[in-house]
DNA sequence: GTCTATACTTAGATAGAC
DNA sequence: GTCTATCTAAGTATAGAC
């Protein structure tokens, strides 16, 4: 940053952000970013080589953001709550960026980074879950079960494919529930 | 189809098809379906008004497929068992649409017969839950909490989110076995 | 129903001045 | 670092002949 710096690279990111919340990724073009952050097209190459890195850092910065709420959830509560927190603090996540959001299970990225910003922001439910259950394998798939009922709830939610009626946040606190029945009910059948 | 049909709809969207399946939804252009059913791009105009419809037509075909492919797997079954085969019946289309599968929660269509063509899909899992939950709501949470649990399961699977080790298949039965166990576990204890 | 030809739009990306 | 100007490519969609 030498000479002029009409904008940086967080203000791109955050204006990438909002028009991506507000139009969806498609719609994502460099032109618009360039003009919600009040410069001009080509300007936004000096800091961003391509449309693909400006979108990878969007992504970066949202699992950073969800690692943040989740291990802020968690902290203070026993097991069982934590992992309530946890799942409430997702669906949270998850309805604040309800444009952004299926960026993050796009596989649009790739590479060694995209697996370590994951694992961040898995890291405090796996933490959770390993305290609960000695094996590190069943934790390890109980984590996937959880994560993969909380993805997929809000996946669906935001894409409205819930149409039968019935109350949204009962139905996801349900299946929290439910989950958490299970593991109870199978650590203690063993 | 009146002068010299060269190919037909269900060509035109199996091509579609098999374009998103290797390429991705973004990638499917007008002309790249054209070519590949053998035709020139305007040809496809005449059946279908624009790219939003055959997109749509593509969404059909793959809910009809799915609705079929779930009511087949849990013909024959107990009703423990139907839930469980219904779950791999869902993992087995959904594996076998890598390219596709996104595009059916991508909320890119809406209307009165995107909502029917998804009951058609959910009612085999609705019926098996409401033998074994006589109130409706809580029926109809239950097969949300599953249904959540096995898409978002197979939303990661595809999108190559599973990147700690352990056996996928067996995290998908682990997931499948919990929700089960919580369900008889909660109906038990009321 | 399919064709050729083409108009139109949009967006990614670069060159070179300041 | 930002600008103006511009190139390039791709893709949607239409017009009109056969």
């Amino acid at each position: 940053m030498a000479a002029h710096p009409k904008t940086s690279d967080a203000d791109i990111i955050a204006a990438a952000l909002a028009v991506i919340e507000e139009n969806g990724v498609e719609q994502l073009s460099m032109l618009a970013v360039a003009t919600a952050v009040g410069v001009r097209g080509p300007s936004l190459y000096k800091r961003f080589a391509d449309r693909a890195a400006l979108l990878k850092s969007v992504e970066t910065h949202l699992f950073h953001e969800l690692a943040l709420d989740l291990a802020r959830a968690a902290s203070g509560h026993g097991e069982d709550d934590a992992l309530r927190e946890m799942a409430f603090a997702y669906r949270a996540f998850a309805k604040r960026h309800k444009g952004a959001y299926a960026l993050m299970f796009s596989s649009e990225t790739a590479g060694e980074d995209a697996i370590a910003i994951r694992f961040e922001a898995a890291r405090p439910v796996l933490d959770v879950l390993q305290r609960m259950l000695p094996d590190p394998a069943s934790s390890l798939r109980a984590a996937r079960a959880l994560t993969a009922f909380c993805h997929g709830f809000m996946s669906m939610d935001i894409a409205g494919a819930f149409r039968l009626g019935g109350d949204i946040d009962e139905a996801f606190q349900e299946g929290v529930d439910l989950f958490l029945a299970g593991m109870i009910a199978r650590s203690a059948g063993k």
